[in-house]
DNA sequence: CACGAAACGGACCGCGCGGTCAACTTGTTA
DNA sequence: TAACAAGTTGACCGCGCGGTCCGTTTCGTG
């Protein structure tokens, strides 16, 4: 046996606590905290994350992988348009119960590699989309990437807004993607390969 | 004589260092990094800001007061919406040059005075904007407040970028505002008088 | 120039964090 | 059920932060 049943258990009770913990301090949210709402001590949770940093990078893995393969199913819809919209929204859905938008270094190859795959697999999305005339001509697929937080930001300048405003923005956003009405860009998009930090 | 002539001359050190240094390595930079970027003692910072967060706010106040002021230059133009424009490019310049969008607590009666004023001069001079057709029907002057950060917060994503990456991102953004090809939009704007924290 | 007040500097303090460790408990297997 | 490995725990450590304090320096004035 590789793992005992009481520790896979804990180690699922931890992620939670530090989701819960993290969405309601911030990342400087102390690991006492994420060990108490876990009901455990703070040893068990080095025990299972050495750092700190790999607590969080294990939380980021989880959210990139399953945007990924969110991304790829839509990629076979047969409203590309449609299926664009659905997935910023389901990122925005993911995004409001935890905002990952800060930490400064690098999370390991684990979550480089589930991003560069979730780039890729958004990237055939856009391609489809564009090419159906859903979107405008002049957009990429890292510049949705990129977009996809947008919703999420927005709302967050405002503490007491409704749970949903952020649809609202997407709504704004999505017109602004939309070809109709799309006057040219002025600056080039940025390069496919360009390491990102922290998209989810 | 109210103060000594070094006395404002290092004050005005410290707030450039404190920028500096915050862009640098965000809010958490510590003071004596502050002190040392500025050539002075640590003691110095806190002769002249009691608090950390009062460095902050001081920082704070200078921007909104400025946005505030050119939003009021900018009511009086001609083409509405080319103003609303030219008031987002300032905005995203300024934010580009020190980005706080985080900072828990509030910031004292000043700011959030310096606040409700500019949210009613960006109100005037967005409801002059639609009333000539140049923005769509269903947008608010709270509704570009809070999108003014948008292109900040999307290249923020992507460390090595363009300086003037955002432009592109501004221009997207700006065509969801526009009234052609404009969608429904699937939630009510935010309230007016909505408490927001830190939008500059 | 001399003198007092204002401004400065940096050693110092307490606190709370991330991370360690050795004693203890518990699940698993034969 | 015996025995061992795997897992847990919380007291503990070192560090770096925000903030204090007082001896020293500097500016402005008569």
């Amino acid at each position: 046996m590789s793992q005992r049943a009481d520790a896979v258990r804990n180690r699922e009770l931890l992620l939670a606590a530090a989701i819960e913990e993290f969405a309601l301090q911030g990342v400087d949210a102390p690991v006492s905290a994420i060990a108490r709402r876990a009901g455990l001590g703070k040893g068990t949770v080095f025990r299972h994350f050495p750092t700190k940093d790999d607590l969080v990078a294990a939380i980021v893995l989880d959210r990139v992988t399953r945007l990924a393969a969110l991304a790829d199913d839509l990629c076979g819809a047969p409203d590309a348009g449609g299926a664009v919209l659905e997935f910023l929204r389901h990122a925005a859905r993911q995004r409001q119960q935890l905002d990952l938008s800060f930490l400064s270094g690098d999370l390991g190859a684990e979550v480089a590699e589930a991003q560069e795959h979730m780039a890729r697999s958004i990237g055939a999305l856009v391609d489809h989309a564009r090419a159906e005339g859903a979107l405008r001509s002049d957009v990429t697929g890292t510049d949705v990437m990129l977009l996809m937080c947008v919703p999420n930001d927005v709302v967050k300048h405002l503490p007491g807004a409704a749970p949903d405003l952020w649809e609202r923005y997407l709504g704004i956003l999505f017109d602004g993607l939309r070809p109709e009405g799309a006057h040219p860009l002025p600056h080039p998009p940025p390069a496919r390969g360009s390491a990102l930090s922290e998209v989810p």
